[in-house]
DNA sequence: CATGAATGAGCATTCATTCAT
DNA sequence: TATGAATGAATGCTCATTCAT
């Protein structure tokens, strides 16, 4: 089983100078995120409260607000902290494939090895963060929309090139293969099931590429 | 735009024939659920106090408690009278259709009509309820599998009579036709945009039916 | 195990007249005390709700209030109805006994065998009604006192015709004798336990009467 | 008439010597636990609210809850902090005493001196505490029990010594002990009259020693 | 870098009680 | 004789948050 890695993000310089080299997050501060991360595999954010966290961390609840604005805030920070990193791999993982439908493949299984190996994330991302309104002006919004843009691109450079259909609307294209992915996950998330990257990879991308239908001819 | 309305639903038939029959709800409970309902549309289910569904209905809190278990119990059960409703709705449409991939139409026609013309309870459904174990173990969670399995049975169908493919698993095939609704209405719902049932119907089937990759002829 | 017998009493005639002759107590009422005393078996007063009693009772919470001044009326009236009952059977048991000690002796062992056979009478006495103001004011502490009146008198015979030492006031000798039968009786009600009032009025006379010391002959 | 004081137990010393020591109790938790029992003294326990208690004490009703399970508990510790600081005094007045009849004696005016300095520890034992099952599961109920065993043990000792007669079980005599007792402070307290723990010795002891008969020469 | 102490505002829930029918 | 519907008022308790040290 797919453990979720409990160990705060240490945060490469945001953006690097000269001087002090990058300067790791004090304890106190890493101690309240992997507190926080550890109680949100047990129960949802707003069950989840301050004097919890501080306790589990073992901090005061006063040093919370030292380092993050307030609990959202804190869920925003972890939640960042975690997409930056996998978006940089995907970024990588990307590279040198060729072919929009490889690429897609690639990507479904990309996004399906993030939810497996860190459920927590998943949970944060369908079911807490994007039900606020305040989500949809964070950072974190940004960098999913930069991630939902790469796949629109392509979507565009198969339909361009031949691979994929053009008589059907992109951006749908790209919400049936986003919502089929989380869809199968959260079933996973939710039930604690098992959920294997590589079968599922398998079985969307033969779904999705080709449709429900029987092979005619 | 199509407003959600707010009228609960009557059950049973208040006027009585014959004897006893189950009498209609009182009004306090009736304005309680409407007010409820009308709640749910501006803002989500934990940010609503006792107290606004109170004001908002004319009645006192203690009202609530009358006629439902708790909070919770009240989002669940004006869920349910919803729900019930659909189905019922559901099980007509479907009668008479012929075909497997007719019948899948069909489905999706309805479910994405139900969340088109009814908001609330889409966003109920997805954002609120589905979240908490609670639902897990809920006289609705019942009523939704009940929904669920028609589908599978629908696809089961497909794949006997040769309509539908069979080397990929029937649930994944359920679970991609529900994500790709849900997702595709989650984003209507959370953008308020419009949502045009007849239109996505029919890319969504486009899409599903056939896949992504073009026709090879 | 002595049993709580849960009918009510049927009031005789508090006083008499000549006509109708003491008509029985409605249905309703009677359904309303003994709920209420089987509630009260079970769990403290304030821990007991109107809504409990109908529901129990099988009547609608609005009844209670035809019956009964409220909550606390109910509690009065019951124990009032308890009381008189005792206290009449009490007048009886006294009647042909001869000497102060002897009639004390029936006392106790009247006194013990309320609390054995009707838990719930002691337990309302010593742990509802006593703690509050309202009890000095009511009915029932008047037949309190008159039955404490009662033993007041018995010791002052004693005293007077020898039996009794003059050296200790009477109104201690009282209390000593109250507090006695009831932290003897208490510790059973509360755990439940057997009480023989055969058993503890010979104790408890031994030790009353001629004290802790042995006899010094 | 002696005024109960209202001044919380000081745990430990407040000045520190050598290391750590246990700190005094934060300002918050002493004005908290005084107005409390400022409070009983006037009215009985559920009728004292939260919100009254923090008013009292000058503080927000949340502090109660930083210092305190919650109002039953307050309850508790308060009694558990008088009866520990009691027990301490009365082991030291029972050192030197030869004699169970001496002990007892000294055993008794204790227990009344206690009640009548501080009536509100007697009207928290008798009325609010010993009602309630989770007293006999309390801490506090282990300190009482402590203290009914040292009278038991007097007793035995007297009954071996010759001092107390051996045909009456000790335990029976203990509860005549503490029931004469607190019959006899209860009134006072319910009364608010005075109790003289001197003179209520005197005569309970006479009683209790001798018994209720004259001296037969 | 971290904490102890304290707060302010909210909020679900309970319950006895009333009254028209 | 009894009920269905509704209420008013209270109350215990939670929680995120602040700030001096």
């Amino acid at each position: 089983m797919a453990r979720t890695k409990t160990v705060s993000v240490e945060q490469g310089k945001s953006s690097s100078e000269g001087s002090t080299r990058e300067r790791p997050f004090p304890p106190g501060r890493i101690k309240i995120a992997n507190a926080f991360i550890a109680l949100l595999e047990q129960k949802e954010f707003s069950a989840i409260t301050t004097a919890e966290i501080a306790k589990k961390a073992g901090v005061t609840e006063a040093l919370i607000y030292k380092y993050f604005e307030d609990k959202r805030g804190l869920l925003h920070q972890v939640l960042k902290e975690y997409l930056e990193q996998y978006l940089v791999q995907f970024e990588r993982d990307l590279k040198g494939i060729k072919g929009a439908l490889n690429k897609i493949r690639k990507l479904i299984w990309g996004h399906i090895s993030v939810y497996s190996a860190n459920r927590v994330f998943a949970k944060i991302l369908f079911l807490e963060v994007r039900n606020h309104l305040d989500y949809y002006s964070s950072d974190t919004y940004q960098l999913i929309r930069a991630y939902s843009k790469i796949l629109l691109e392509i979507i565009d450079e198969g339909v361009s090139n031949g691979e994929i259909r053009s008589d059907v609307p992109p951006k749908l294209i790209r919400q049936v293969i986003f919502g089929s992915i989380e869809h199968v996950c959260l079933t996973g998330v939710i039930f604690k099931g098992e959920i294997s990257p590589d079968d599922l990879t398998e079985d969307l991308c033969k779904f999705i590429f080709r449709g429900i239908e029987p092979v005619r001819e």
